[in-house]
DNA sequence: GCCAACGTTGGC
DNA sequence: GCCAACGTTGGC
C-alpha cells in the first residue's frame, strides 16, 4: 500500500465540495504534468490513501484523507473543448492523461497547516517542503503518513 | 501582486 | 540537443 498527498486549490475544489458529492466520491481530473502523470498512472493502487492538501490560499495545509477507489484511467477532460484542461493532443486512441477515482475518508477536525509541518523534524525530507515543489501529486512515506496522521489526532 | 522555481516550447 | 523565452505554480 502506498501514500500519497494530492493539491487542489480550495477555491476550485475543496475537500467540502467532495464532501457534499454522492458517495463523497469523484474523478481526480486536471492533472497535466508528467511526473505526476506517471505516478497517478502507474503506482497507484486501490487502496491506497492520500493526503488532501489546500493550496494557494489563506492556510495551505492538510485538510483530510482520502482513499483510491478506482486505478488510472483516461482522463476523459482532456478530450472536451469545453473543458478547462482541455488538450489537443491528447487522441482518446492513445491518452496522454490519466486520472483516478477518489472517496472522501476523513476531514481533520483542524488543518494540518503547512506552517505546522515545517516546524516538525521528522517531516524535514518531505517532498512538499522542498523547494520550489511544483508537483500537485506527490509519495508520502509511510513514516510521514503516520507522523502527520497522529498531529490530526 | 510579487517573485522564485520549475516545466514546456520552439528556433536554431 | 541546446537554451532562451515563456507560462504556471504556489507561498508569502
Amino acid at each position: 500500500m502506498n501514500y500519497w498527498l494530492f493539491k487542489s486549490e480550495p477555491s476550485a475544489f475543496s475537500i467540502d465540495d467532495l464532501a457534499t458529492l454522492p458517495g463523497k466520491r469523484d474523478h481526480w481530473d486536471g492533472i497535466r504534468n508528467y511526473q505526476a502523470r506517471n505516478m497517478m498512472r502507474d503506482d497507484m493502487k486501490k487502496g491506497d490513501l492520500g493526503f488532501f492538501y489546500h493550496s494557494s490560499c489563506a492556510v495551505p495545509g492538510i485538510v483530510g484523507i482520502i482513499s483510491i477507489v478506482k486505478p488510472s484511467y483516461p482522463d476523459h477532460t482532456a478530450f472536451d473543448q469545453n473543458e478547462k484542461y482541455y488538450d489537443a493532443k491528447s487522441d482518446p486512441a492513445n491518452p496522454r492523461w490519466f486520472m483516478v477515482d477518489v472517496k472522501l475518508k476523513k476531514k481533520f477536525r483542524d488543518i494540518v497547516s503547512l506552517e505546522l509541518l515545517k516546524t516538525r523534524k521528522p517531516l524535514q525530507d518531505m517532498q512538499l517542503l522542498k523547494r520550489g515543489n511544483r508537483l500537485s501529486i506527490m509519495p508520502v512515506s509511510k513514516k510521514e503518513w503516520d507522523y502527520i496522521t497522529k498531529l490530526a489526532e
